[in-house]
DNA sequence: GCAAATTAATGATTTATTCAAG
DNA sequence: CTTGAATAAATCATTAATTTGC
């Protein structure tokens, strides 16, 4: 390896705010002239050099234009389903009170049932045997767990791992190829999706 | 037994996108009827039990914050010292034509066959652990830099690693800590800024 | 191209904080 | 002042993406 000697330019939290207002202001290719004055700046700031303000603005170019793309393409995959869209209406409505909070949190309304049926029934052990939701660690850990969160267990114990809509499919649906790759390549939006791996 | 038998809930990617469409449509701590409701409804995309969206809530809303605060604070950083502010408009003004590209880059201008940057990571403010590859590697690496950036080599040859302005302090300043702790706790925004060497 | 090694993202837990009731 | 409910913050742990050497 080499020695001590900084092998790469390691940017000041200064340099970059810096760098990232005049993004923001505009400039995305700085000529010679430019990038003479930017580094002449920044160096007020730490160690630096031309190419790295060159890299940079290059760099962050990309990234920028990579983060876009991706939104842009979850956004248009959000058109979903009627199945999906039927629903949204369904849930905003179930309950207005959790939706609209308007301070950081009321608090008082959350559940009141819950209260209710934990002190009413003791026969919440009945069912406990199935162990149908928390992860099998050990009972020391579920107990823990339910410690915490018994509320939740009762919420959930009603409905158990899926049983609502549809008879639901054993496992994952496949209606949608669902494995890793949907996901990899920012979302395979319409034509070229270069892959230009850099022919040398 | 079950081995192979993922301990945590992978969503896919349908499960996600109705997840942020509901944040987004303003849903942050879902009550145990909508929890049951939504439950219900994402089990067509998939496997899921209650406490997955349970967490996904909290998780997202926990993160979703904490992105926003880190924005905010370096928004408020960028009121940076009067020296970087008065070069702003100095650095506006050197090229006019570099500055106000319309479209997403004309180009022509700046050496058409950039190979040398190559995209690293996502983010880049993280400066402190992260990677921005530039060159440097080999001579071979560097010459071929050098081929096609030579104009950028003269200037830089002009003003070397830092030279102009006031004596610059060796490293990087310590107007911030910068030591890998600085993205910890978001910002460290103005007043506290704990380093008092010196108590004496 | 592939697989080990490394790094980033994020699901799941734990700990600390906040507020209200007693 | 203490306690309990609810949740926000911090942390742990596992999965996925990326990089790297062959």
């Amino acid at each position: 390896m080499s020695p001590a000697a900084s092998t790469r330019w390691c940017p000041t939290p200064e340099q970059i705010m810096i760098l990232e207002e005049m993004y923001r202001g505009g400039i995305r290719t700085p000529n010679a002239t430019q990038i003479q004055q930017i580094t002449a700046h920044l160096s007020f700031y730490g160690k630096i050099e031309g190419k790295n303000v060159f890299y940079w603005f290059q760099n962050h170019k990309a990234r920028e234009r990579q983060k876009l793309r991706r939104k842009l393409c979850r956004q248009q995959q959000q058109q979903l389903s009627a199945h999906h869209h039927r629903f949204l209406h369904q849930i905003e409505q179930s309950d207005s009170s959790a939706l609209h909070q308007p301070p950081l949190y009321n608090s008082a309304q959350l559940l009141p049932q819950a209260g209710g049926a934990k002190e009413a029934s003791n026969d919440v052990m009945s069912y406990s045997s199935r162990k149908m939701d928390i992860p099998e660690r050990d009972e020391k850990e579920r107990s823990k767990w339910m410690y915490g969160r018994d509320w939740m267990m009762m919420m959930m114990m009603d409905i158990g791992p899926t049983t609502h809509c549809c008879n639901r499919p054993l496992k994952t649906l496949q209606l949608f190829p669902i494995t890793t790759t949907s996901l990899k390549d920012e979302c395979t939006t319409s034509n070229h999706l270069s892959c230009s791996t850099s022919t040398d």
